[in-house]
DNA sequence: CACCAGGCAAGCC
DNA sequence: GGCTTGCATGGT
C-alpha cells in the first residue's frame, strides 16, 4: 500500500483484502453510513474517535477525505485496521468449506479498532434489538450528549463520553428510548467514571481477566463481553454468539440441530483458535446478506 | 393480536 | 452448574 497526499485528501493505493461496505455492514459498527459519490465505487462517512471522516473507494485505491498524513498515521491506519496481514488470515481460514465461501462473499471486511467506550456502551444497546434500532439509539444518544460535530456544512455529534452520561439520571436518558438498557448504560458510565473499571488498563489484561471486568457492568453478559474484547481489545480469538451466528453454525456444523452455546463456543475454539474472531465476521456478514 | 429483535439479570432448582 | 422468565420499544 502507498500513500499519496492530494491536497487535503490522502489516496491509498494498492489497497487488498479491504472493502469499505464489507467492513462498514458486517455489523461490528454503527455509526457509520453509505453515501453516493461520483467517480467511486463506494463511500461513505462517518463519526469515529471523535472526528468526522469521509471515505470513499474506488477498485484498489482509498480515499481520506479531509485527512492529513498525521492522522492517518496516528489514527486512521490503525482504527481501520490496515497493517494486519488479512490475506495471511484468510488462507489459514478458507481451508473450511464454509468459511471459504464467506471469505468469498466477504473478502473485504476488516476488524476494526474502536473505542472501548463507544463499544460498550453500543452492544449494550444491542441486547435484544435489531440492527436499525440500535443505530437509531446510539445516534439520539450522540445527539442529546455528544459534541456537535460539522463538515461540510453538515451536523454531526460525537459519541458522549463517560463522564457526561455519568451524571444523568434514567429520567434524563429516556428520551433516547433505549428501554430496559438505560440503567445499564448509566452503571457502565458510573463503574468507569468512578474508577472501578479501568478502560486504560483493560487492553493490557489477558481476555479472560478483562472478560471478568467488562462482565462486572450490568447489562454486559457473556456475548456484549465477547465484542467489546473482539472490537475494541484486539482478542482476536473472541468469537461472540449471537442468535444468528448460532443459527448459521447450527445449520452449517450441526446439521441444523439446537446446540449450546457452550457447545459452539467449544467448537469455535477447535475449529478457528486464535481466528475466531475474524471467523465470525466472515459468518455473520455472509449469513447475514445471503440467509435473508 | 402475538411474536421477535446482535441478551441479560434474577429467580428458581 | 442449567433452565425459565421479564424486560422497553418498535416493527411485522
Amino acid at each position: 500500500m502507498d500513500i499519496i497526499v492530494s491536497g487535503n485528501d490522502l489516496i491509498l493505493n494498492s489497497v487488498s483484502d479491504f472493502k469499505l461496505s464489507h467492513t462498514f455492514e458486517c455489523g461490528q459498527c454503527f455509526r457509520w453510513n453509505m453515501i453516493q459519490m461520483q467517480n467511486f465505487d463506494e463511500a461513505y462517512i462517518g463519526v469515529a474517535l471523535g472526528k468526522v471522516l469521509k471515505i470513499a473507494q474506488k477498485n484498489n485505491s482509498v480515499v481520506l477525505f479531509d485527512t492529513s498524513i498525521n492522522d492517518f498515521q496516528n489514527i486512521w491506519s490503525k482504527y481501520l485496521d490496515f497493517s494486519r496481514d488479512y490475506a495471511a488470515i484468510k488462507d489459514v481460514l478458507s481451508k473450511d468449506e464454509i468459511l471459504n465461501k464467506a471469505i468469498n462473499f466477504g473478502y473485504g471486511i476488516h476488524i476494526l479498532n474502536q473505542d472501548i467506550w463507544e463499544c460498550i456502551i453500543s452492544f449494550i444497546i444491542s441486547a435484544s434489538n435489531n440492527i436499525p434500532r440500535i443505530k437509531k439509539i446510539i445516534n439520539s444518544l450522540c445527539e442529546n450528549f455528544g459534541d456537535k460535530l460539522e463538515y461540510e456544512g453538515q451536523v454531526y455529534y460525537s459519541f458522549p463520553k463517560p463522564e457526561k452520561i455519568a451524571l444523568l439520571s434514567l429520567e434524563d436518558i429516556s428520551v433516547i428510548k433505549s428501554g430496559f438498557r438505560d440503567k445499564y448504560i448509566l452503571d457502565a458510565a458510573k463503574k468507569i467514571v468512578s474508577g472501578e473499571i479501568d478502560l486504560f488498563s483493560l487492553k493490557d489484561m489477558d481476555r479472560t481477566s478483562a472478560k471478568k471486568k467488562l462482565t462486572s457492568i450490568r447489562g454486559v453478559g457473556n456475548k456484549v463481553s465477547d465484542c467489546v474484547l473482539l472490537f475494541s481489545l484486539e482478542k482476536y480469538n473472541s468469537f461472540p454468539i449471537d442468535v444468528w451466528i448460532k443459527r448459521s453454525v447450527e445449520k452449517y456444523y450441526f446439521s441444523s440441530q439446537d446446540t449450546p452455546i457452550s457447545e459452539i463456543e467449544k467448537f469455535a475454539a477447535e475449529k478457528f483458535g486464535e481466528f475466531g474472531g475474524f471467523a465470525q465476521q466472515y459468518i455473520f456478514f455472509y449469513t447475514r446478506e445471503t440467509d435473508k
